[in-house]
RNA sequence: GGGCGCAUAGCUCAGUGGGAGAGCACCUGCCUUACAAGCAGGGGGUCGUAGGUUCAAAUCCUACUGCGCCCACCA
């Protein structure tokens, strides 16, 4: 179709010098470079302020040196598929990509190649600065591969705004947070059991390790027991258990629990420590489960967490000995000092069996930490490292929360306002008691029919609500019980502070109108241990901005639907309305991640944030020592850096040495010299009599470089790749700066993701957005399923189930691959994918590309047709056919609309896919032919305009899914022309997105359901006519005439349709039509179609045949009879299923009536 | 141990209270002048099991079975 426009000067050219199918690749590379060249995927800085909507997306950076996978395509045809949907709709767009540098990852192959290449054996050979500059090389050369991929599937992003997150704007963000957070007391260094990665030789997060269940032993190992002299006593000795023996060489205690019968009288004597013959005391500990193993445990304080917390508890030394790289320590021993950890396992367990120390080994599966990246089991190693603490939770929280109400709906509980007397709150407030005991409200517990939970009221319940309370929280009391019963649950959360007899908190919403006044409702339950749920009237309280949350709101904010008894308000609406701070709310599709979400958000520990890498954020901390005495003989020395006053204070009151913990440094902020603008922060972190340690922090370069020049070195350690991944959203768009385009764009609006990175990356970027921007950085978050293959693996490398999209692209085009991608992806669903789904897309493009090369056959469009408001189509010259695909195309663009709106995009695909090319190419361009064929040309032109004005909406509509064939046929069918300057007369993306027909077009058109059900019943019995061809084995190629006795009185151009789609030399029609005995037959509401047949007719095969129909009418008539019949059926039923279910029984009836006569008339 | 999800045609999945659907696969016949990457016709499912609610259940409730995912410090 290339062909077509390339030149504009001969449009339309002869459609048969066409391709007959459609060659994706000439086209694709050329009309990327066109919208390129238009610059129609710039989110333009001049439209900035302008007052289209803005819409936005980040991406989700892949790895700077990553190639794309299926994931990839799955991810961003989404994405794409958002963008250019939203600029058909008007806004104005800014996708933003970019890459991420990938810490780990990037190093790791790096490293690996540079050892393949023979150029290091560890990166310790060539040192930092050498190594980074190939990891930089690296990048250079591999980093625009995944981009240049990215665009060949179509995706529309503003590559002017490419980011990575190494940039040097975007490393100042990285620092300035790290600052500002290290400044607030959330960032600290602390010396804690980290997992470890013995391979990649780093600090891990909790979240990088994957918890494998593996098939392991447990060893029950024999400590003899020690008498008070320290002599080991004979036969007498503890028994512990033990998945890894080789830790047992740094074990300080056995623990034992201390109502443990067993063992109380142990507790307080010592054990000896075999092969480090090294006796250590038995403690007691609640942390031991004396139902596990022998009751016993070892404690190894420097290899496990819960060990460093029973010796901090107890106060034992820590023997660390597994090192860094996994191979034991000179602690454990010579015989042991340099094995690893694994072969020390062997090791240990032979000597111990030699020595007899062995009691039994039992196999056992237990889980095991690996690490994601380099898949070796994680050490618990005990180091020093830097964490944060989360910023910003409890909005982070209460946002998503929130998110997961959005589309929920509350009733509005209606009252008088005079259901109580008084005219001050004390009236009301015993009036409303009153009212309580009369009804007996009071004690007892009404239903929640959101939750299905009964609650209680008691007199508190009450009371509390009339101390400080406005009058209408008390006039509230008459309605409590629809309240509760109506009120929807929105949030829970444990009970704070925590309290034995309360387990949860629980919040409801209800909507109260009173007195023709719309309130708010907010409703606390508190949840009791034993499972009772307390109305606690308390809760009507103030919102957290210190409003009152019961407030009055103008009911024309809110989309009250005008039913006459209950009225039903969106609860989002709802809180809006009340000023609570919805800014904040953030949905999730599909809504259950929002669950998953809030358990880990309230399950927070804090985040491990170093990483012993070199490719990384360096930590913009510096420290130094100084020796007091130096300070002392040399005030100048600290007086050139220091307030003096300060250090010498420092130095005089000999403090204790102290290290830094959790919680607000005393920092001292300080200027360098020569540049009041190079700030850096300070404060002691360690002292001992001799020295003190001054840790500095900067995000200034100015100050830095001063911090050097004065002896501070910086710590050696980067950060946590995601520690600048969760800044992405705004980092990219020039934070800090309040730039327009963070004014414009900031929050984005949707973000799509694979729900594995939840955690890592959706929930902290969500903390970040309140900590930082006071808002969240998005509105909605669509999680995508993961890839499978079609057995249900996961895609990966050593399977090779893994294809490569860009082989997909070049064998059926980019437009090919994500359609099918995405038909075969529902909301929230993992994908199992095929490559025939592909093939689907590709064979659905060329059927696109056919339709419109019929088109193209019937002469070129002219001006005057098609265009927006179809004008161009004359109602007096439409038949049944016509009003019925333009039906069609009404149900498929509503259809298409509620489904985007849920993000339904497979089902949008399923839409698109049945209209395009069951409706229109199947049914109604095969019946065009009547007309198109035919001697009227005003109908024929008619017809044209119908089918351009179809054709043009169905390329809008296609385009977010197929870009690429659907430019090409917009300007091959000329579309372009007929649309005005930048809204599709360059191109297709900014097309406006077809609406559905309003009524006006609708009455203009005479789109009415009885036209388009003659159609309908047209079209049926074309079915049942090609049926009776097959049934009666008639060929093809043997034209036929058929006989029709119509039901009604059939338009000419029916007839005509009628005998083009049944393939027909002629269609008679014959309102008397008297048939001879045999003649096959098939009958609907449209009439009776018979297959006179001049040969001998198989009467055997033709009663068999109606006999199978009558038994299948008898059966339906039979199986709604016998509903019908049911004696409250008629009752309890809605008229309109009545209805129904009365006018398919006539149908049936009627078919019957037919199919007897039909036999009848069989002879014999 | 806790949480979440899934079970419908041979396969992959739609279908949230009222006549069991789509695509692929399969069978049959067609190179009919947009398209064989196509056209036409057809076969195929007691909707995981057992109860319950309802006039009415694939759909709502309960239990069970099987599969998957996430979280969790029992040596």
């Amino acid at each position: 179709m290339n062909h077509i426009a390339a030149d504009k000067s001969t449009p339309a050219a002869d459609p048969g010098a066409l391709p007959k199918a459609y060659e994706p690749q000439a086209v694709e590379e050329k009309r990327y470079k066109f919208w390129l060249a238009q610059g129609c995927f710039i989110a333009n800085p001049a439209r900035v302020n302008s007052q289209r909507p803005a819409y936005s997306i980040v991406i989700p950076p892949p790895n700077v040196t990553g190639v794309l996978h299926m994931g990839h395509v799955l991810n961003n045809t989404i994405q794409d598929i958002l963008a250019r949907k939203a600029r058909m709709d008007g806004k104005e767009v800014l996708w933003l990509p970019g890459t991420d540098h990938a810490g780990i990852a990037t190093q790791a192959v790096v490293e690996k190649t540079l050892r393949k290449q023979g150029v290091i054996k560890h990166r310790d050979d060539i040192g930092r600065d050498k190594f980074l500059e190939h990891v930089w090389a690296w990048k250079e050369k591999h980093g625009g591969i995944i981009i240049n991929q990215l665009k060949r599937l179509g995706c529309s992003c503003d590559w002017t705004r490419e980011r990575f997150t190494m940039d040097p704007a975007y490393s100042r963000c990285v620092q300035r947070v790290f600052v500002e957070l290290y400044r607030k007391g959330l960032i600290y260094r602390g010396r804690r059991i980290v997992n470890w990665d013995p391979a990649a030789r780093t600090a891990l997060s909790d979240e990088e390790v994957d918890m494998i269940e593996t098939k392991g032993h447990l060893w029950y190992l024999k400590y003899p027991l020690l008498d008070d002299r320290g002599q080991p006593k004979a036969n007498e000795y503890l028994a512990v258990a033990t998945t890894r023996p080789e830790t047992m060489l740094g074990d300080e205690a056995v623990a034992v629990n201390p109502k443990d019968n067993r063992y109380t009288k142990l507790v307080g004597r010592k054990a000896l420590l075999p092969l480090q013959n090294k006796p250590i005391p038995i403690v007691a500990d609640d942390f031991v489960d004396p139902k596990f193993g022998t009751g016993c445990v070892k404690v190894t304080p420097a290899h496990d967490p819960n060990d460093y917390q029973m010796a901090l508890r107890h106060g034992l030394p820590v023997t660390v000995v597994i090192g860094p790289d996994g191979k034991m320590t000179r602690e454990a021993g010579e015989d042991f000092d340099g094995l690893d950890r694994m072969e020390a396992r062997e090791a240990v367990v032979e000597e111990l069996t030699e020595q007899g120390l062995l009691l039994k080994t039992d196999d056992y599966i237990h889980n095991l930490g690996y690490s994601q990246r380099s898949h070796v089991p994680v050490e618990p190693y005990l180091s020093e490292q830097w964490f944060l603490k989360y910023p910003s939770v409890n909005q982070a929280i209460a946002c998503v929360e929130l998110g997961r109400l959005a589309d929920k709906s509350v009733s509005v509980v209606r009252f008088t306002g005079a259901e109580l007397s008084g005219t001050d709150r004390a009236e009301l407030r015993e009036s409303a008691l009153s009212l309580a005991r009369e009804q007996g409200w009071i004690g007892k517990s009404f239903p929640n029919e959101d939750t299905g939970w009964q609650i209680l009221v008691r007199r508190k319940s009450l009371s509390h609500a009339f101390n400080n309370r406005n009058a209408v929280v008390i006039r509230a009391v008459a309605a409590l019980p629809e309240l509760i019963r109506t009120a929807v649950l929105w949030r829970s959360e444990p009970h704070q502070p925590p309290h034995p007899r309360f387990k949860r908190v629980h919040h409801f919403l209800g909507a109260l109108e009173l007195a023709e006044e719309l309130y708010c409702v907010p409703i606390m339950v508190k949840e009791l241990a034993d499972g009772r749920m307390l109305y606690d009237y308390k809760a009507i309280r103030a919102a957290p901005g210190g409003k009152p949350l019961v407030a009055h709101l103008p009911k024309e904010k809110l989309g009250i639907q005008p039913a006459p008894n209950v009225a039903v308000v969106n609860v989002a609406d709802l809180l809006a309305g009340v000023n609570f701070p919805m800014t904040g709310v953030i949905c999730f599709h599909p809504e259950r991640w929002a669950k998953t979400y809030a358990h880990w958000m309230t399950n927070l520990r804090d985040w491990c944030i170093s990483r012993q890498l070199w490719w990384g954020h360096r930590i913009p901390v510096w420290r130094r020592k100084y020796l007091k005495t130096d300070l002392r003989r040399s005030p100048r020395l600290a007086e050139a850096f220091w307030p003096v006053d300060r250090i010498s204070s420092l130095v005089e009151n000999a403090q204790r040495p102290s290290t830094a913990s959790a919680g607000e440094p005393k920092l001292s902020e300080k200027q360098t010299p020569g540049r009041p603008e190079a700030r850096y922060e300070w404060h002691v972190v360690a002292e001992d009599s001799d020295s003190i340690e001054i840790e500095a922090v900067t995000d200034s370069d100015a100050a830095a470089e001063y911090l050097v020049s004065q002896g501070f070195t910086q710590d050696p350690d980067v950060l946590d790749t995601w520690f600048s991944s969760w800044l992405w959203p705004f980092a990219t768009m020039g934070w800090p700066e309040k730039t327009d385009t963070l004014a414009r764009f900031y929050p984005t609006s949707d973000l799509v993701t694979g729900p594995d990175i939840l955690f890592f990356w959706v929930a902290r970027m969500i903390m970040a957005g309140y900590e930082f921007m006071g808002q969240p950085p998005f509105r909605n978050v669509y999680f995508t399923g993961i890839i499978r293959d079609k057995l249900g693996r996961k895609m990966s490398k050593s399977l090779g189930n893994s294809p490569d999209p860009l082989e997909l692209i070049a064998k059926f085009g980019a437009d090919a691959l994500r359609f099918g991608t995405m038909r075969s992806a529902p909301l929230g669903q993992d994908v199992l994918f095929d490559e025939k789904d592909v093939e689907l897309g590709r064979n659905f493009c060329n059927k696109l590309y056919n339709a419109c090369r019929f088109r193209l056959m019937h002469g070129k469009t002219t001006a005057q047709i098609a265009n927006e408001t179809l004008s161009e189509i004359q109602p007096a010259l439409l038949v049944n056919d016509d009003h019925w695909i333009l039906s069609r195309l009404d149900q498929a663009i509503r259809e298409i609309d509620a489904a985007f709106a849920q993000y339904r995009f497979s089902e949008v695909t399923s839409t698109l896919y049945r209209f395009f090319w069951n409706e229109f190419c199947d049914w109604y361009v095969e019946a065009t032919k009547a007309a198109l064929y035919g001697p009227d040309t005003a109908r024929k032109n008619n017809t044209l305009a119908v089918i351009d004005s179809v054709l043009s909406r169905a390329l809008r509509l296609l385009h977010p899914f197929l870009p690429f064939v659907t430019e090409e046929l917009w300007h091959g069918l000329e579309c372009n022309l007929r649309f005005p300057t930048d809204a599709g007369r360059e191109t297709i993306m900014t097309a406006p997105w077809p609406k559905p027909f309003s009524q006006a077009e609708k009455k203009r058109l005479g789109l009415d359901a009885a036209a388009a059900q003659t159609a309908d019943a047209k079209y049926e019995l074309v079915g049942k006519g090609r049926n009776l061809r097959r049934e009666f084995n008639i060929p093809p190629s043997k034209k036929l005439k058929f006989a029709l006795k119509p039901a009604g009185t059939p338009a000419q151009s029916d007839v005509e349709v009628l005998r083009v789609l049944l393939n027909a030399e002629s269609v008679d029609v014959d309102p008397g039509f008297a048939p001879p005995k045999g003649t096959p037959m098939a009958s609907n509401s449209f009439g009776e179609l018979y297959l006179p047949l001049a040969g001998a007719i198989d009467i055997a095969a033709e009663k068999a045949r109606l006999r199978k129909e009558l038994a299948k009418a008898q059966a339906e008539i039979a199986r709604i009879q016998s509903k019908i019949n049911q004696p409250l059926f008629a009752q309890k039923v809605p008229p309109h299923v009545l209805e129904e279910h009365r006018r398919r029984l006539a149908d049936w009836r009627a078919r019957e009536t037919q199919i007897n006569n039909a036999l009848i008339g069989l002879p014999g």
